[in-house]
DNA sequence: GTTCCTGCAAAATTTTTGCATCAGT
DNA sequence: ACTGATGCAAAAATTTTGCAGGAAC
């Protein structure tokens, strides 16, 4: 078992216990979209959730998908990212706070997430300065990809 | 006349020669939002500019403004910011390379802006180990605003 | 048994498109 | 005059809400 691995089914159990603990119920819909989320390494659209649990004949309706997004969101499970296509985009948001950002190509509309430790202790030190909490934060860089770039 | 007002005034002389360089004719709604956008100094909405624009009396069709937007985005002459409400936000790009960027509150909803040095450079050294070009970047910060803080 | 969860359908938002008309070059 | 720009209205895409039935506790 990768670490990466690991790392991802602590997230469906950390969701999980989370919700059970806030006293939430364990429901079809809201599970199907979390056992979802545990698989993915990046971050999908609610279409694209919604249309894969439907593929996968789990019978979840548009509606459950966007309020189970919504709760995760409240409490702090997902991370709600946008990528400038109009839509939100949704992505485990791990406990041990370890997460990656995302470059967008403006020509054919790939999504690549990246790291990268300087940008992370420089938005740390801002925060100290910043008359403003920081819950969260996503970085998008906009441009062309490798592929793109050599075409 | 301050540092800050010549920067702006040169960003809606910067704009209406891209445009007009580009081989676009000056109408009034294009004209309008030109002129809307090189008086902020921060990000506005789409109904945000349309609702200015009808309050003053020009007769600036919904569509029009979006046109316009999509435009001056194409040619890299405003930024799109998505603060997460589900809407898109648009704010002059000057010329000169300067940008500020965004913390939202999750509380109020308010938007501050901020700059910081060290955080640009750490994206341009990032940039360099990036397999991706960087036309533009964002950042958005999400917590509490000082005022809800304090509350 | 009570209350939350869910699916469906309708509504609300935000953005795009079609088209006739007007205006800039 | 030619062609792009504009306003209006209709359409499309995305997200939210109302409601009745079913499932979890």
């Amino acid at each position: 078992m990768t670490h990466a691995t690991a790392t991802k089914n602590d997230w469906g159990q950390h969701a999980r216990d989370s919700l059970s603990g806030a006293g939430h119920r364990s429901g079809g819909a809201r599970e199907a979209v979390v056992e979802l989320l545990a698989r993915q390494s990046c971050c999908l659209s609610a279409q694209e959730i919604s249309d894969e649990l439907r593929g996968a004949g789990a019978g979840v309706g548009q509606a459950s998908v966007y309020r189970a997004l919504d709760l995760l969101h409240e409490m702090g499970l997902v991370q709600r990212v946008e990528i400038g296509d109009g839509g939100a985009r949704y992505e485990p948001m791990l406990p041990g706070g370890e997460h990656h950002h995302h470059a967008v190509c403006e020509t054919c509309g790939r999504v690549t997430a990246f790291e990268d430790e300087k940008l992370e202790r420089a938005l740390e030190r801002l925060s100290g300065r910043l008359r403003h909490s920081m819950r969260a934060h996503d970085i998008v860089i906009r441009g062309d990809c490798s592929r793109c770039t050599r075409a």
